[in-house]
DNA sequence: AATTAATGAATGATTGTTCATTCATATTCC
DNA sequence: GGAATATGAATGAACAATCATTCATTAATT
């Protein structure tokens, strides 16, 4: 054998970009700023990933993945959709403090006409979100009257949206109390009664 | 005196960048696609606008604020904020109607982290969401819970948002009726109470 | 020695921007 | 009224810089 795959330049060309493309958008990221960005040569993140969207457009894939996962893990495992609103909302802050620029990055592309999530993850999304609105209506949690898509928008867009709107800095503040925090989840599920 | 200048070509450079910006995004509308798409010479546009950059800001801030203008007047005549929200609404859904790439446009940019609408305009909005929301406290029309980031999520942000998302046909239906626009209205203004 | 991880120079295409040039027309002059 | 002139609208070739991608080469490990 010859010598190992470094792991640790893969994952700095993983932060590197993610970095880069909240900074200057995914055309402003260059392939040789990434590189030199990470400390790797030009050429080697070709050996991962056959271009340069394929390596974004992964690295969406796997930052959505991990909050779809949350989602489906709290769904199962509480009763109440107040309780899982709560654990999510609680979850994305905690993403925005220990990685502010994964959730930037999920903000960024989530709205990009070029980067639409997979068809796959989309389904799955869709699903967890029924499976929100139909146990909220049990529950006498959730409205009749609310829909898939509203209940999307108050569980998942909405959140990200605050917490992203702070870190703009938009209304002045650019950062939260656990009062703020709390108040964020109150208001999404108010928003579904 | 020599010829008059065509404003013709000069709005075709606007609704080529507003186009290919949504199509491509920033980085990826480049100049010569733009001047070819207007069908104008490349070196063109800069008789106008001092850079690529200039240009995309200047049509923010344009069609940014035919939405606040719209919110201030809306403000003046209607004595009820749920009237003002019907409305605004309304606009939001004539606009994705009439012109469906200008508010991919705003939705587009208002989400990129280069493209911050100016600092003027900013404290337009604060004011104007202040002013929804005393006001709708007033009334007993919005809870005396709500802040100001709420308002806005709920005024502007998330009517842009579910357009979008049915845009996209993310759940689907790429279109809406005017049954699911009152439903928008209607649930953004349930959120507040 | 054999293997393969990692490099980075080289590629041709494309980028945003400039500016000498061309061309259309409003004004001036006879 | 019609030709000459002046003005500036509009062009597009040319610029250096940078782009994403390739691959012959080098270096580290077993």
């Amino acid at each position: 054998m010859a010598r190992i795959i470094d792991e640790g330049k893969i994952q700095r060309i993983r932060e590197a970009t993610i970095e880069l493309v909240v900074l200057n958008g995914y055309g402003g990221a260059s392939i040789s700023s990434i590189a030199r960005r990470a400390g790797v040569a030009e050429g080697y993140l070709y050996r991962f990933y056959s271009s340069k969207q394929e390596l974004v457009t992964q690295l969406l894939y796997t930052k959505v993945a991990q909050i779809i996962e949350k989602l489906e893990s709290l769904l199962n495992s509480c009763a109440r959709i107040s309780e899982v609103m709560v654990q999510l909302i609680g979850e994305l802050f905690k993403m925005a403090v220990d990685t502010p620029e994964e959730i930037k990055f999920i903000h960024v592309l989530m709205h990009d006409y070029n980067f639409q999530v997979s068809d796959e993850q989309r389904r799955h999304i869709k699903s967890l979100v029924d499976k929100v609105v139909k146990t909220g209506i049990e529950n006498g949690e959730v409205s009749k009257l609310v829909s898939a898509e509203e209940a999307y928008g108050m569980v998942i867009i909405y959140p990200i949206e605050f917490i992203n709107l702070r870190m703009k800095g938009f209304f002045g503040s650019a950062q939260w109390t656990d009062e703020e925090q709390k108040r964020v989840a109150e208001f999404s599920i108010n928003a579904l009664k």
